[in-house]
DNA sequence: ATTGCTGCAAACGATTTGCATGAGG
DNA sequence: CCTCATGCAAATCGTTTGCAGCAAT
């Protein structure tokens, strides 16, 4: 698997955690929470993060800045991330729960490629009015919807072709 | 959660049956591997039965026929059926693999209720459209997609109602 | 006879929880 | 202080596999 990166010094995303800390403070008041310094370490380096990330994928950065804080921590702090909109679930089908940023993200879907298991993603704006549409035909209230394309990516595409003509 | 009715008797689907059975026929020979009287069950009870069967609910099923048959049997058949496209696994995302008919299926969604679990299908195709076009962008050799919708039906949303105002 | 099939039990792997200890307010 | 947060270990749960005995061809 590829070595995710984090940057948590560039400051082009400065005011994004300072909004994101905002956010997870609230949060936590409304539901009579505490603050505590792993919170805050684990939201500064998801929101450094741009990949989608897994539970044990975040918990191997978090542990490079704190090596003391475990994964259940980072567990139970992603669900709170996502309570809050801080973070979005994503439904890859392949057995692990994956995260992604929340805030102020468009609503957009992911293209996965079966062979390395990159994705992209991409707009398709007529999926949320065939969730509207569907939805009103059968008195349904939705919610939300789910939507991924599998496939190959050009890349893997190209490896498969040149094993194949090995001349 | 809901029984499962099974109708092995109807012979409104006799020949979905011989047909599918004709299918797993050609699937075995073709890959060198041997009939069993517990495929030929497996086989009958899962075309009778028109609902999205989990491995374990099949397993149920079956064992009222034959109940010497085990759970591994019918896991490694429907991964069989699969195989041969008499089932597709579908993704409700719910921690469970669930499987339904594969033969002469269209392409159709599920639109699945979050309060009691029930699903609908409903056809969009402009989500094919959606699949190719992004594909084609991206240079992805697309294989297939995934979209459920999510929400509430109208008869639990009539009980929610109902609870909220208990007059 | 050969080789695949079956059913049991055990392994697996990600997720989730119980609990004693530590920290926030 | 009181309560929540933490980290470890263990439980969970659906899925998957190893293996000895059985059955199909």
């Amino acid at each position: 698997m590829v070595e995710k990166r984090v940057d948590v010094q560039s400051n082009g995303s400065l005011e994004k955690i300072d909004e994101a800390k905002q956010i997870l403070r609230e949060h936590l008041v409304r539901l009579g929470l505490r603050h505590s310094s792993q919170r805050d370490t684990i939201l500064r380096i998801f929101m450094a993060t741009p990949e989608h990330l897994s539970t044990e994928e975040l918990h191997d950065l978090v542990k490079k800045h704190d090596a003391t804080i475990g994964y259940t921590t980072v567990y139970r702090t992603l669900k709170l991330f996502a309570q809050c909109g801080l973070a979005v679930e994503i439904e890859f089908h392949d057995g692990v729960a994956r995260y992604e940023h929340g805030l102020h993200r468009r609503t957009h879907h992911h293209m996965i490629c079966s062979a390395c298991g990159d994705s992209i993603e991409f707009f398709a704006p007529e999926i949320e009015e065939v969730e509207h549409r569907i939805g009103a035909e059968f008195h349904f209230a939705t919610s939300r919807h789910n939507f991924q394309i599998y496939g190959t990516c050009a890349a893997c595409q190209e490896k498969l072709n040149l094993e194949k003509l090995p001349s």
